[in-house]
DNA sequence: CATGTTATTATGCGCATGTATAATAACATG
DNA sequence: CATGTTATTATACATGCGCATAATAACATG
């Protein structure tokens, strides 16, 4: 005897908070292990445990996801990194800030293939332009203020001028061996990128070797 | 009167090589203008002046086509550095490469979104990490060509540890300062990133200021 | 100029896509 | 415990996808 009606899957209300948080986390995971071709809106659904449908009701187009995407990826980068930069003097910090950029859990593959998907799309779409300029202008930011103090606990006089353009090379750096690191870790002896990271921070700030340490 | 049988497009016969050609600029046309995911077989076909089918006679899958794609790519812009790096003395042919690098043509936003959509690739699919690994080697192969050479211009001895250590250094801050300065170029001044790139040269191989200029 | 080869077109198949809409189960409220 | 609201499911739709195959126009060859 069949149903008279044709049953439902039972589920769970969820808050609006969380549930965004989950189809987000399911947005990410989504597209670091099939690609941002792969990361359909089913694909998406079945990984936060809904149907397909939900979606629409939390965002109003699979790119208003995807951005929201975005956003929290880099959030998420710039909240590990902020924390491991914690420690009682500005050169403490400092160090700590360049080391976690280059090492776990900040150099994984997965984070990679998350963060090109959506370079790759900033040409393409002025949302993603926005968000990349936010983040990058929030890292430029701590990164001055690190110099800044850093600077200042040496008593080294640094205009503003010089600490943007330290600031842009710094971050060049940090940016280059994040990505040489994590592409192809194989090719590089343990320590070695973080080990080329400090070294060539204190050849850019014109430091003795060894003072970052 | 309609004609008995159906009219066709009139084409033309290309040899194997340029047709290849044309398919392979216009996949990076493509991917370029919409994206990866809008770059589909049928957009591709269109935008080389051929109709969809044509694409499997020439290659097997679409994916090799994207990867036959990235290889070129790469290839364009090794070359393009290399050509720009020529010059009479060793330091002239550094500074010119490492300029060459953070410069238009190469700083370009199409190159950046094809670079990013192929680099999100890397982690997912061992024949596009086998295409980095191979350009990522010869970039560093000649930047440890130019370093030798310039270091030996100046009678400085360094060891080969030390070469590579230089190398990896220079390649990040020239990645990162690339990235920075293509993907928000009306962040800086007129020659900003280039003379940031020099400047922070010249302090990675602990020249005096000016020394590379 | 006839003929054979094949690069190219044309068409179709099966399936997946993003989005829209209607039905309904879960919960909050009184 | 009845009722109203709405988060969620279920289904459908139009479109587009990669790929396969058959017909054919272009050219090379003799």
């Amino acid at each position: 005897m069949r149903p008279l009606t044709i049953a439902r899957r039972s589920y769970h209300r969820a808050s609006e908070a969380e549930r965004r948080e989950d189809l987000i986390a399911a947005t990410l995971d989504c597209i670091a292990e099939v690609g941002i071709q792969g990361a359909t809106v089913r694909q998406i659904a079945a990984r936060a445990g809904v149907t397909g449908g939900l979606i629409r009701h939390y965002f109003s187009t699979k790119d208003q996801m995807l951005q929201a995407a975005y956003r929290q990826l880099m959030s998420g980068i710039t909240e590990t990194t902020k924390t491991a930069a914690e420690g009682d003097s500005a050169c403490t910090r400092l160090r700590r800030f360049i080391v976690a950029n280059v090492t776990p859990p900040v150099t994984d593959s997965r984070t990679l293939s998350l963060w090109a998907a959506f370079i790759s799309h900033i040409p393409l779409d002025p949302a993603f332009a926005a968000i990349h300029r936010e983040s990058y202008m929030s890292f430029l930011a701590e990164l001055e203020a690190l110099l800044i103090a850093f600077f200042t606990e040496r008593n080294r006089n640094v205009s503003a001028a010089e600490i943007r353009t330290y600031a842009i090379a710094l971050n060049g750096l940090i940016d280059g061996l994040w990505l040489e690191g994590t592409l192809a870790p194989d090719l590089f002896k343990d320590q070695e990128i973080a080990e080329t990271a400090i070294m060539s921070v204190e050849a850019l700030l014109r430091l003795a070797p060894g003072e970052l340490s």
